[in-house]
DNA sequence: GACCAGGCACATC
DNA sequence: GATGTGCATGGT
C-alpha cells in the first residue's frame, strides 16, 4: 500500500472535503496566493474584500493603481508594502506576457510557466505552485510549512530538505491528478491548523501510527 | 503580552 | 550551502 495514499485516506476520513481554493475566480485565487504568504487567511479575506469594495480586483485596475493606494487597500493582510510590490510584479508579468488573461497563461507549458513564475520578484515555489494548481488547475503538488512539519514528525522525510525534495516525494508516488493534489494540500493545512503546528497537539492526530 | 499565521528576499559567513 | 533577519496585521 502506497504510504502517501494511506495518509491521504486518513486525512480525508478525518476531515472530509475541504472545497479549496476559497475564491470566486482564477484571478482572485492568484491574488490570494500572494496575499496569504506567511499570513492568516482571515486577514487575506479582509484585504480581498477591500479590493472588491473598490472594484479593484482586476488585472487592469491593479496594474494602473498607485502603489501606495494598493498598499492601503491590502493593509489587513500584513506586509502590505512588500505585498503591494509583489502583486504589481505578478500582474505586470500577466499583462505583458499573457494579455492579462489567466486563460492564456493556462495554455503555457506547465514546467516553463513554473520557471517563469519563479523569476518574478516575490513569487517563490509555494506561491507559484498554488497559482498553477488552484488558479490554473494544473497538477503540481503544493508544499507548505504544515506539510513539512507533518511529514518530518512522522519521519517520512527530514524537515530540512528542500522544497523540491518534498515535492518530488509526492510527484514520484502519486498520480498527477488535479483533484487529488487540490484536496491533499488543503487537508495538510487543515491538519496543521488542528494538530501539527509549531507546538503540536498530537493527541487524537489522524496520522498517529502511520 | 507573547505567540502564531497557507513565504520570500537579502545579507553574511 | 546554511543560518539569520526584516516585513506587519489581527486572532488566540
Amino acid at each position: 500500500m502506497n504510504r502517501l495514499l494511506e495518509i491521504y485516506r486518513r486525512l480525508y476520513d478525518a476531515f472530509g472535503p475541504q472545497h479549496w481554493w476559497p475564491g470566486e475566480t482564477p484571478f482572485e485565487i492568484a491574488v490570494g496566493a500572494i496575499l496569504t504568504q506567511n499570513t492568516n487567511w482571515g486577514n487575506v479575506e479582509k484585504a480581498i474584500m477591500n479590493l472588491k469594495k473598490e472594484n479593484a480586483l482586476s488585472p487592469e485596475i491593479i496594474h494602473k493603481i498607485k502603489l501606495s493606494r494598493l498598499a492601503s487597500l491590502i493593509r489587513p493582510a500584513g506586509y502590505f508594502n512588500i505585498k503591494a510590490k509583489r502583486l504589481k510584479a505578478f500582474i505586470s508579468f500577466l499583462m505583458n506576457e499573457y494579455e492579462g488573461s489567466l486563460k492564456r497563461m493556462k495554455e503555457e507549458d506547465t514546467q516553463i510557466l513554473r520557471l517563469r513564475l519563479l523569476r518574478i520578484h516575490g513569487i517563490g515555489p509555494e506561491t507559484a505552485d498554488s497559482i498553477i494548481l488552484y488558479a490554473l488547475e494544473k497538477p503540481v503538488f503544493v508544499v507548505d510549512a504544515y506539510t513539512k512539519r507533518a511529514l518530518s514528525r512522522h519521519e517520512f522525510i527530514e524537515f530540512n530538505r528542500t522544497y523540491e525534495d518534498f515535492q518530488k516525494f509526492f510527484h514520484s508516488s502519486l498520480n498527477r491528478d488535479v483533484k487529488l493534489f487540490n484536496e491533499y494540500h488543503a487537508l495538510f493545512v487543515k491538519l496543521g491548523k488542528t494538530y501539527c503546528r509549531k507546538k503540536p497537539i498530537c493527541n487524537g492526530c489522524p496520522l498517529e501510527g502511520v
